[in-house]
DNA sequence: TTGTACGCGTTATCAT
DNA sequence: ATGATAACGCGTACAA
């Protein structure tokens, strides 16, 4: 019952031939008589023999696995990016090892440490929120200094000089608020986080540009910020009853989503009092009431890219190429419009 | 700039002694001079060295990751049992690298077979609805057959012998249904899916259970079936409008998210006219309008469990234990009440 | 056509 | 106190 792994060694001895002589035959090599490597692809066969993929790492210096570290896993964002890594790179035979921060500086460098070791041949991530507020990113400089190949996505930063893959988030919001115009809102306000967190910065940056653009004032008390977690809904009700503005965009689907139930609990009508839009189309934009129009950041594209940026260094690491060529790939967002800015969804 | 890895090998020709001193160095053995112990620790440590995992992974047989491999990664549930997988394994040091089976049965295959050559210690999964169906279990067999441990989640089946970790799903129905029935509902639909899913047939077994035990009649037409991604509404809306009963259970929280909206656009109140309750306590309960009943299945826990069976038996593995001791774990599951049974949420 | 020897990086055992 | 050697499993340059 027990049939444990079978190695060439076994396979050596069985057949009384050397360890060379049944990795070559194995291989096909036309060194080996066709008697021998027929009798050892059969018994090779037989035994189900697969070769270990440890001892060909430990040979080529080269794992095949790519490290993966995204501060939160149940996120539909994250995941959903987390699609189009896993399928290009099992794809190219590479397998993903997914460590999660927990928005966590240390637990980032501890996952990171744990990584560089050998286990894998390079990194796609998407930076903590400690790690955003910190501006700390010896441990990222330390690895790519070993050499290892980085990849950052959406949550970026400018201090390091690496490959990354973003969404424009600037123009996203923009284009989210002007079309908001377009539908003839005038007082726009914008709910957003804490802006520590570079998403939300820009995506702010965005709302400002485009209320500019379409000859809007802006008004400090249309914006709210909270927290990234927030709990007490005091302000974000308040926000609402005070409401002097007649649509909002907000910084991703769970926010939008809150603001919607509080105004509609208040008795306005969305999208006719207040028209939403979010960003991040996951499930609860699809599934809310209204629906909520909301801007796709396309996961999965971007996890595409950055796996397909980070294997083509990976496999070009021992060439001629300047190492130093660093791409910033940006994926264009779309806007699903849906119930909640106009009444034909 | 480029600080490549060091080795110990490197180590010994810098500082002139052998390859095995620094070694025994490195783990402060006795054996060495404290003179020599101290230079070469000081060495390492300005060199940054960290032993290489691969070789480790070589020398041991061990290679401190562990294999999941779930249908789905978008999808609540299974993100969270992997979050509790995830925090369990890295607190005891181990890796996880995860692949996708998109619930196919091939690529289910040629997962794990990409993996159990050396690649980890043991899996930890849930099996994809095609093999499911086809209830074709010989890749698994192949496996343990070999001496890797696996431990299954919550979708697991009876035809296999290994560690396996579930929801009471009957007992879970059961207790959803009954606390409809407890709050004065007579006619009780079901809405879910095809039942080649084993959680969903366990889940309509505890349905009609609860039914019996509440001395409720059985009516097949209070039961819908559609397909676990179905797109076409066309039946769901005729079910809803025949609407012959005064609660539904759901399989998921996306199905009953789907029913409320429809129910809700064909006039009906939520939750006099109709109670819903669903599975998986996501996003989705916690957002929607109203909020949703839900059975809240604990995935972190049943993750943590997954993990804990799956390390304890890789580490005990060379052990004198019996290896067909398999347990299988059970995780309460609990009613989360919100807005969709109950005006008072 | 086949086999020997070496190396990948580490550790453990056995000399010296 | 230190070093040489073998071993983990594989691949390959070189020797026979």
């Amino acid at each position: 019952m027990l049939k444990k792994k079978i190695t060439l060694k076994h396979i050596a001895r069985e057949l009384d031939v050397s360890i060379s002589t049944v990795s070559k035959a194995l291989k096909n090599s036309h060194e080996i008589s066709r008697d021998t490597r027929e009798k050892i692809q059969a018994f090779a066969r037989l035994y189900n023999f697969k070769p270990n993929n440890i001892a060909i790492s430990l040979k080529n210096k080269r794992t095949k696995n790519i490290g993966v570290i995204i501060p939160d896993i149940v996120h539909h964002f994250f995941t959903t990016v987390f699609r189009g890594i896993e399928h290009y790179a099992n794809d190219k035979g590479y397998n993903v090892i997914v460590c999660v921060s927990d928005e966590s500086f240390d637990k980032e460098v501890i996952n990171m440490e744990m990584l560089a070791n050998g286990s894998i041949d390079g990194f796609i991530m998407a930076l903590s929120a400690e790690t955003q507020k910190r501006n700390d990113f010896n441990h990222l400089r330390e690895v790519t200094g070993q050499g290892i190949p980085l990849v950052l996505f959406d949550r970026v930063t400018d201090e390091l000089e690496c490959d990354k893959v973003i969404i424009d988030d600037v123009e996203a919001a923009r284009i989210a608020v002007s079309s908001l115009i377009q539908s003839g809102k005038k007082r726009i306000a914008l709910f957003t986080t804490e802006s520590y967190l570079n998403v939300s910065a820009k995506r702010e940056q965005g709302y400002l540009e485009a209320l500019k653009l379409g000859g809007l004032p802006v008004h400090e008390n249309l914006i709210l910020r909270l927290p990234y977690q927030y709990e007490d809904e005091t302000l974000s009700k308040e926000f609402f009853r005070d409401q002097q503005f007649d649509a909002v965009l907000c910084v991703n689907e769970i926010f939008a989503v809150r603001g919607m139930g509080i105004a509609q609990k208040q008795g306005y009508r969305i999208p006719e009092d207040i028209a939403f839009i979010g960003f991040t189309d996951g499930l609860l934009s699809r599934y809310s009431t209204p629906t909520l129009t909301s801007v796709a950041q396309h996961g999965e594209k971007m996890g595409e890219m950055a796996a397909r940026m980070l294997i083509e260094k990976v496999e070009r690491e021992y060439d001629e190429e300047d190492p130093t060529n660093f791409r910033t790939e940006i994926i264009p967002v779309s806007l699903i419009e849906r119930g909640s800015t106009s009444k034909n969804h």
